[in-house]
DNA sequence: CAGTCGATTGAACGAGCGTTTAGTCTGCTG
DNA sequence: CAGCAGACTAAACGCTCGTTCAATCGACTG
């Protein structure tokens, strides 16, 4: 279905190859001359598009955040203004979002991690953007009965994200020691029902129903609050590419 | 009580400014120029002492981790064989054992959340080694009643692993939205009853009982499991170092 | 008291960095 | 077809990096 090898303009091979090295050994580390042998152009070219190395980079973080955004903006408002039980509810975690919107091996959560460890502005405004959309999630959540509030709302919205964020920031490690990649279909399988079970019920509670694909649930379980259904149940694993061109490479 | 303004080797006074400069900024961003001055020394007595940049990276490495693995010695067996009922308990996350052996501002925690995120042989290590701990305290703990091995016991360790981690792996970004600092003894009293709550009982239980520090609890609930006794009732910030020198600057 | 050894410094070296510059090539415009 | 503009390159510049080297100082040793 692809017309040519390389369809993309040479300033946004440039940035791609910039995104992907960037995530996978840190800017600080990259060097202009790599980003230019892995986008086959001399060194000067880079510069010529971007006007410097850290242009480059800051180009690579909007990129990167506007392509996110538009991935979280499916879980906010997408089609119709009140029809939020259905469809919407599909994806919950980082995870499934990324598993949903990102081909295997995509740089962007990487990149991601990156920005959120990075002591920069870019970073902080997206964990305060995450961390905001944390506390409607929990103000929605407990407006439906599905949990509590908590007694500390702030600290307890605080706590959902991180406890969401670290799958992925810690993702080799896991993967080093489970075996499997928890940002994968199968990974997600395993560690979307053990959060669940603790979610409902705490650490003794009994694990999750058993639930068959084929037999919905009942829209509201008094045992199980469900703030997520289980992820990954039919895995969809490649799918669509985002908005703009070149976000995966 | 302190008898000089200086009484470490100035090797160690190298090393420790290495540690907190790596933990401030990265090893890849830290020159050897900034660690001599830093030290008050010349660039050249550092590769001196410790054969070159990377010899220096690899021995605070080794350090920290040694002196990390003697703040855990304390959980496991500490003192008597059999009496592991009431003062071992005593702490439980990471962020309590931190706010008992190092003092405040201490780099020893951003040192090893570089480590942990660093890609690098030590640092699997050390989550490999923090990944065994998780592991054995939830066979503990499932044997002792207070919390089910749940339905994929080596997912649920990792998760209650990465849980504990995630708090100082985002510790500036948290200190950023909560506005305290999640490691210090207000932070942790804030931050540890929240989890408490929902390991307890899930998202939808309630506040875990009073519990005024005056009066000791049963020592077996059987409603709160209580993996953990709530965190820094007695704050007791600043204390002892450990039992190398210059552990912290 | 000569001698040795480790601590320490200042200056330098070569490599690699980000960036600049001059120039070529190509496609479009009048 | 002349001319301009932008894409692109090769080479170089200045700088900083990690590291090396020769020399000095001080303390211990015989």
């Amino acid at each position: 279905m692809r017309s040519m090898p390389e369809d993309r303009t040479t300033r946004a091979v440039i940035r791609d190859e910039a995104l992907r090295l960037f995530a996978a050994h840190g800017p600080d580390v990259v060097t202009v001359r790599q980003i230019a042998t892995a986008a086959g152009v001399s060194p000067g070219l880079v510069v010529h598009h971007f006007r410097s190395k850290d242009g480059l980079r800051q180009e690579v973080d909007q990129y990167v955040i506007t392509v996110f955004e538009g991935m979280l903006s499916e879980l906010t408002g997408e089609s119709g203004p009140e029809l939020l039980g259905e469809s919407a509810a599909a994806a919950r975690s980082l995870g499934e979002i990324f598993l949903r919107h990102l081909p295997v091996g995509s740089p962007l959560p990487g990149y991601l991690r990156r920005l959120l460890l990075s002591d920069t502005e870019a970073g902080r405004g997206l964990f305060r953007r995450l961390y905001a959309m944390s506390r409607e999630t929990l103000d929605d959540l407990a407006e439906s009965g599905a949990a509590a509030r908590g007694g500390d709302p702030q600290v307890r919205a605080a706590l959902l994200l991180v406890n969401d964020l670290s799958v992925f920031l810690l993702r080799d490690q896991l993967t080093g020691v489970l075996g499997v990649d928890p940002l994968s279909a199968a990974g997600l399988a395993r560690w979307g029902p053990e959060l669940l079970t603790i979610y409902a019920g705490g650490l003794n509670a009994p694990p999750e129903a058993p639930q068959t694909p084929e037999a919905p649930q009942a829209p509201e379980a008094p045992q199980a609050p469900a703030p997520a259904r289980t992820p990954a149940a039919e895995p969809q694993a490649e799918t669509a590419q985002p908005e703009a061109e070149g976000a995966q490479a």
